[in-house]
RNA sequence: GCCCGGGUGGUGGAACUGGUAGACACUAGGGACUUAAAAUCCCUUGCCGUAAAUAUGGCGUGCCGGUUCAAUUCCGGCCCCGGGCACCA
């Protein structure tokens, strides 16, 4: 009945040599990774294996990994992580009869290859081409089953065409615009920055503080989408925390507006608009502030206070902005001299300015309530301004006056609002405000708009005209690319425009419009917008005639997982989301989200050794006494420390060293049985062992298959179903390390009770989408033919998931004594009465008596018993 | 300061909606095979006791308290680590 199986070729691998004493009897089975891997790598490109054409017969499945950027350093066991993952969910799915879009590209435009141009005159797109070719190569040696043939590269002239064309859609709908305004600029790079690419005041790539500048930029208008970026996140089974990043980063606050009239000076009169979101607490607003580059500051001061207000004005241009987040502590203001009337009671209140108010947010100025706002509360006792009460807890004692009280609570000192409650006072103050003409319901958010041009080379020029009549115009599309020109030098030109505004032959142009003498835009797009819409170019990568083809689109839309790091929570997922909603209303894509399923995966950590001057050391330069780190050259003891991986730390972890030594499929196995995908996990070089050990023992498994061996029938019958459907279960889930351990568990046990073909052949395609290559090798030796990724995944009968006897616990009051086995179908008087039968429990349950007895089918018998 | 994650053996980590804590793996130790080594296989490995042959008692999932017959899991308070935001009115 089962036939004996032809000689390995795995038991070849290293004994050619040795071939000559070793009988093929007694040859000790070899796992030889760097014979196979290639092998079958080979003939998987030839059998043309990955490439995918819609299917409309069989269920689709779009799986993405966030493309990198190609670094010089290469691939590392980070980005395995992620791939591999989606590598494994692909296989799966494909196996289950889905066809299955995972492709792969290159966000290759960017900072370092220019800043490398800069400092050696070699074109980045040289460095680029070299940097592609060595990830492709990485790539393939892990065997990922990419479909190569829609590779996308966005430093393409054929990709940025589109990304141009795509921009001019922007500016024709009006969400392009131009603007001279102060923006975040780092003197590092040289650029203009994005306000989501300033953190905490530093630059986000190099860490500069950012400085503000007033240059002529180009901007997105991100803001008109706020609410729908908000809303849609409903729709998408997205990481909790990442969902929290892009609502906070949003920051939808709902208040009113409330109109001040000013009294007195020379803008008497006239209407001082703020945002509030506590409108219930108008009767306690005793002073107002404004931004001190807010425009009405001019006309608000008196000239007792200009000079006070002035010196305040340039004291606040000079802070940067790590200074006015950091260091910005202390209250600081002036006092203009001005005043305005507190709509609610008539009363004037004086108008200061500080900078703790923002220019950029809201109305750029605030109605102050000391009482129960911190801010204000710190500056009105800085400042000895009034604080008067209006809002007390409906229970308990208040924080006042040690504290701004700032809960809800019930009014107090508010009129006709007194005794109402927050919720109440807040609609019966805006509604009042409203029928009085000032005020009404308002929303802010906190998002800007994009800054979406930096003055640099390596980017997509933006494809604008500028005509002196007819001012900005779009290049039309016939014309696009604009392609990047040629450049002498790599600097920006000492202006702070970017070098290609120094390429007088490419910057004189023809206006569209007019056919008169114009000017080439200058400044190109930041590195995000090629990847705004890579996964729509995936879909029809060949189009010349449009992006992607509607029918393309409708095929595959959306993508069902999308896998990459957390670290693009806000940036890369708000502009992707972004530009897709555009694209949607512009009938360009059908649905309102683009990636419906989002995991990222965990930081790979690494051990890092420092010395006392925290100086790193590489792992070559240290020896190991008792498991203790010492460097070589001098016997110092170090300090060791698990850190994420950088260069700087010497801590890399480069996946072609671990290929060398173990194979493709052992790295595969160990970045993802490390821990849970989505939690940082250490990298522990003694740990793959056991990875590739597990795999060697299938290689055994296949090799020294014995049907005498094992008992007759089917022995494993219920173990092989459970761990099918375990295995499926976990990479549902994504837990990639459990289903694993299901599989060790399974060889475990079928390695010391022998196994039946059936056996092997559904242990082989388990394991075949972590370990395709050691997979189809062993589908062949076992005299299969085809790929595995063409077979059909195993299926189980959840009736023999069951196990034929479960052990059921007996607990005396809540303390294990003993157990015993039952059938699973045991009645729970059956299983009660068993409980007492067994003998470990009768010495805890003698001379007591029984009050309760508590049983769970399947699991155990608590006796309560006093 | 605020908002999210997370604290489980010597180590990485398991444990579905409360029901045998420590699956699976690494390390370490012991043994078998071998002239030897590698590889492989078997045993032990949370801690502390009693017994020391099979055995057996207690403690144990960051800390303190609560709910429950039963808590790694639920609730309250605190500590530590990682990430995000940081005057957003």
């Amino acid at each position: 009945m089962t036939p004996a199986l032809p000689p390995s070729p795995l038991t070849k691998g290293k004994g050619r040599e040795s071939g000559a004493h070793v009988t093929p009897e007694i040859a000790v089975s070899k796992y030889n990774p760097s014979e196979i891997e290639p092998k079958w790598q080979k003939r998987w490109a030839e059998a043309g294996l990955h490439k995918t054409a819609y299917d409309p017969a069989k269920p689709k499945y779009y799986v993405l990994d966030m493309f990198p950027y190609p670094s010089g350093s290469g691939l590392h066991v980070g980005h395995c992580e992620g791939y591999t993952a989606t590598d494994i969910i692909t296989r799966w799915k494909r196996m289950q009869g889905y066809v299955v879009l995972h492709p792969m590209g290159w966000d290759a435009f960017g900072l370092p290859a220019e800043n490398y141009a800069i400092k050696t005159g070699i074109h980045p797109r040289v460095t680029t081409e070299q940097a592609v070719a060595n990830f492709r190569r990485q790539i393939d040696s892990v065997g990922f089953c990419y479909d190569w043939d829609r590779e996308v590269n966005t430093t393409d002239p054929s990709y940025y065409k589109w990304t141009q064309w795509i921009f001019l859609q922007f500016f024709r709908k009006g969400l392009a615009y131009e603007g001279v305004m102060p923006i975040n600029w780092c003197p590092s790079c040289k650029t203009g920055l994005a306000n989501e690419e300033v953190k905490g005041g530093l630059c986000e790539r190099c860490g500069t503080p950012a400085e503000r500048k007033a240059l002529r930029q180009w901007l997105l208008r991100i803001t008109r989408y706020a609410d729908r970026l908000l809303e849609d996140l409903a729709e998408v089974d997205w990481p909790e925390s990442t969902l929290l990043m892009q609502k906070n980063w949003i920051g939808r606050s709902e208040g009113a507006e409330v109109a001040f009239r000013i009294s007195g000076g020379s803008a008497d009169g006239q209407e001082l608009r703020v945002f509030t979101t506590r409108p219930d607490t108008l009767f306690g607003a005793t002073y107002m502030v404004l931004s001190p580059e807010h425009e009405i500051v001019e006309r608000i001061t008196t000239p007792e206070q200009r000079g006070a207000v002035k010196a305040y004005q340039e004291q606040a241009r000079r802070k940067s902005d790590l200074e006015r987040t950091d260091l910005a502590k202390e209250k600081s203001g002036a006092f203009t001299g001005g005043y305005a009337v507190n709509p609610a009671n008539g009363k004037k209140i004086p108008v200061w300015i500080a900078d703790y108010v923002l220019a950029t947010y809201g109305t750029g100025a605030i109605m102050a309530v000391p009482a129960h706002d911190e801010r204000d509360f710190e500056f009105a006792t800085k400042f000895k301004l009034p604080i008067i009460e209006v809002v007390k807890p409906v229970q308990g004692p208040t924080t006042l006056p040690q504290a701004a009280f700032i809960e809800d609570g019930i009014s107090v000192n508010s009129g006709d609002c007194d005794g109402l409650a927050t919720a109440e006072v807040k609609k019966k103050i805006t509604k009042r405000l409203a029928s009085e003409g000032s005020g009404k319901a308002a929303v802010t958010y906190r998002l800007r708009d994009w800054l979406f041009s930096r003055q640099r080379y390596w980017g997509e020029p933006i494809p604008i005209v500028h005509c002196p009549k007819c001012g900005a115009v779009g290049v039309p599309e016939e014309q696009l690319p604009v392609a990047l020109p040629e450049v002498e030098r790599y600097e920006p030109s000492g202006t702070g425009e970017s070098p290609l505004a120094t390429i007088e032959q490419w910057l004189r142009t023809i206006c569209p419009k007019c056919g008169g003498n114009a000017k080439r835009e200058t400044n190109t797009m930041p590195q995000w917008a090629g990847s705004c819409w890579y996964y729509l170019r995936y879909l029809d990568p060949e189009n010349g005639r449009e992006p992607w083809s509607k029918k393309a689109e409708k095929q595959w839309m959306n993508v069902d997982l999308y896998v990459g790091g957390a670290e693009h929570a806000v940036l890369h997922l708000l502009y992707a989301r972004f530009w897709h909603k555009v694209l949607y209303d512009l009938g360009l894509v059908s649905t309102k989200e683009p990636f419906k399923k989002l995991r990222h995966q965990g930081t790979v950590l690494a051990r890092t050794y420092s010395d006392s001057r925290r100086k790193y050391y590489p792992l070559s330069e240290i020896e190991f006494k008792n498991d203790e780190p010492y460097l070589k050259a001098t016997g110092e003891k170090l300090q060791c420390e698990i850190e994420k991986m950088a260069k700087t730390k010497l801590n890399g972890i480069n996946p072609d060293d671990v290929i060398m030594q173990y194979g493709a499929d052992t790295l595969r196995l160990y970045e993802i049985f490390m821990g849970e995908f989505e939690l940082p996990k250490p990298w522990d070089p003694r740990a793959i062992e056991g990875c590739n050990r597990f795999l060697r023992r299938i290689v055994r498994l296949v090799d020294e298959f014995d049907p005498s061996k094992v008992s007759p029938g089917d022995p494993h019958k219920r173990l092989r179903h459970r761990t099918i459907k375990q295995v499926h279960c976990d990479l549902d889930r994504m837990h990639f390390n459990t289903a694993v351990a299901r599989l060790m568990e399974y060889v475990n046990e079928l390695s010391s009770a022998g196994a039946v073909r059936e056996d092997l052949e559904t242990l082989t395609k388990l394991v075949a989408p972590f370990a395709p290559h050691l997979a189809d090798e062993l589908w062949e030796r076992m005299g299969k033919s085809g790929f595995l990724l063409t077979q059909q995944w195993p299926v189980y009968d959840e009736k023999l998931t069951a196990f034929e006897q479960v052990t059921i616990v007996v607990q005396v009051n809540g303390k294990l004594r003993g157990d015993f086995l039952a059938s699973p179908d045991a009645t729970q008087e059956e299983l009660q009465k068993a409980a007492f039968d067994v003998p470990k429990v009768k010495p805890h349950i003698e001379g007591k008596t029984v009050r309760k007895v508590i049983v769970v089918p399947k699991k155990l018998v608590n006796i309560v018993a006093g």
